[in-house]
DNA sequence: CTGAAAGCGCTAACAT
DNA sequence: ATGTTAGCGCTTTCAG
């Protein structure tokens, strides 16, 4: 800066002046120009580095997140996430602290020394969480994640308003009987109270079913992946079942559930219908598509970051994202 | 920093060389001490971007990739690209061009504006770029794309051996006759020389089909989606031709051939025989789960940041990466 | 409207 | 073995 300053015959301060935009403190115009083309010229960049130690603020930010990689939406958060950012003129660091929590310490304090201006904290499924302490009073967003004394905003997807949405999908096509909820709460072993998703989307479904005095037939707690689909279709039809919906808690579950009524020569929607959570890829690549409620991923990233860098006080208010219905093919009128 | 020296009675710059664990200028262990306790009194963290300006190294590298969300395989680049920045103590600014150079100018200048040490180029899909030319002469590594011209090296998946292996997987299994690629080169409207993935992909397979003088039955490009497979094989089936093995150039074109095949009453590998690449996670979904030749995505981020930090001079060499076989259900001997 | 000078927190010659 | 001093590149009072 100072070669530009000598080269524009200024002094460094007003070469900072007019190569930092500020207007407050009136520069000529001559002055500006001479600067700006011997900017130009020189191929001048600021040192973002030297700025940041002058002004305390580095327009960075620290994306924590358990996992990047477990889920296929994941991308779409940090998409979110990026594109806010980006349009405030700041730069993410990404971090995977891969569950562990010393490592996630240990993250965010390199973050901290690194003089970020504030943090996310992401989660890859909904959830309670304790933050580190080293975030104490420091700007922080809790992205699908909870954590109730800690003062900051979290931003969750709206699972119990998916839930009635779900149910009201299938009340709308006439269903009334044989409907069985495939994953229900995930209350398996690792999880004996259910997921957080699990628990909020029944609640939701239920609701609207009790509603119009619709019972479910069942509820089957099991993993939200391919093979429990499969697996627990399967063992349904077995046991002399034949639902007429079925309200899987993931795309995945519905994926294993087309292959196991396949098997039995059942059709979607013609003998079963089924409704969906997430919005994965499979479920447009199915056939019929799957109709589901989406996860707003990219949503979420985004509201994270506009939180952050809106310029408003954070709070620590809960914002829940809705989940969109993607209607397909996969729900009809109940069978004969 | 002064602080902490003040209270351990010592100078800054005493203070500075135990902090930053340096033993060229030894200091008596009771300094050592004094200033480690002093630090741990005082909760005393470094200021890393006030080192950064003094040492111009900020132990920070730029990663920028035209999509990272496009693809599911992206977060296994990341991970493995942030497992290694992690163990040399490195952070990853993560950015997103969309595609768009000058989106990519702009945020490879606010990289180097935060003086990055390296920068690692990714791209989702491997091909041909041109490097921005504010990259010239630093330190870059091109993650999954080749630029000839360029001087840095080139990490990408080996895709010439892995169509070898595909073919010898069927070779292996007793095919010799009826064999059909589906997606091949992807030579469609948008890339009518086809990809390089599909160039290469097809050069391995006719390579070991040639030496053992079977001849495709044909090669069907198309794009490279569930519906596309869906609808080749169908076509294929529809006019009358009864392939034994079907080579799909991804998993998503599997997936469409196998609801193509369960809707004419064909089983996999019963009647047609299927392998593909990619990995993704349908693979193993699918019943019976998929034989494919993995992308090796993971390994890819990994090797990228183990050219950046482990210290070897850089070279512009191209690192193919072993794409492995992972061997599941769809392939059997011949169907009657 | 512009310039001189101090200082952000740290490291590194150079003394001692 | 430790301290003095000078910056790294920039912003920001404060004087003119």
């Amino acid at each position: 800066m100072s070669d530009v300053a000598r080269q524009a015959g200024v002094s460094q301060t007003t070469a900072s002046f007019v190569l930092s935009g500020r207007t407050d403190m009136r520069i000529s115009e001559a002055a500006q120009a001479r600067v700006k083309e011997a900017a130009a010229a020189l191929g001048y960049r600021p040192n973002v580095t030297a700025r940041s130690l002058r002004t305390r603020v580095t327009r960075t930010i620290g994306f924590v997140s358990d996992a990047i990689t477990t889920t296929p939406f994941a991308g779409e958060v940090i998409r979110g996430a990026l594109e806010v950012a980006r349009a405030h003129d700041h730069l993410l660091f990404i971090v995977e602290s891969e569950g562990s929590a010393d490592t996630e310490t240990a993250l965010v304090n390199a973050l901290v020394d690194r003089q970020v201006d504030a943090v996310v904290l992401a989660s890859m499924y909904t959830r309670y969480i304790t933050p580190p302490k080293d975030l104490h009073g420091r700007r922080v967003v809790l992205l699908n994640c909870l954590a109730p004394g800690f003062d900051a905003p979290s931003v969750i997807p709206d699972e119990v308003e998916a839930g009635r949405a779900a149910g009201r999908v299938l009340l709308a096509a006439g269903h009334r009987n044989g409907i069985w909820a495939i994953g229900g709460h995930q209350a398996i072993p690792a999880t004996p109270e259910g997921t957080f998703a699990g628990n909020e989307r029944m609640r939701g479904l239920q609701e609207v079913l009790r509603q119009e005095r619709v019972v479910l037939d069942g509820v089957v707690e099991c993993e939200w992946n391919a093979e429990d689909g499969y697996r627990e279709t399967r063992a349904l039809l077995a046991a002399g079942r034949r639902p007429r919906a079925l309200v899987c808690s993931t795309d995945r579950l519905s994926f294993g559930a087309y292959q196991a009524l396949a098997e039995a020569g059942l059709t979607v929607p013609g003998d079963v219908s089924a409704v969906s959570f997430d919005d994965q890829d499979i479920a447009s690549w199915l056939r019929p598509a799957l109709t589901t409620l989406a996860l707003p991923h990219y949503e979420m990233g985004r509201t994270a970051m506009e939180l952050l860098l809106g310029g408003e006080p954070l709070g620590s208010a809960v914002h829940r994202i809705p989940m969109p219905l993607r209607e397909r093919g996969s729900v009809a009128a109940p069978g004969r």
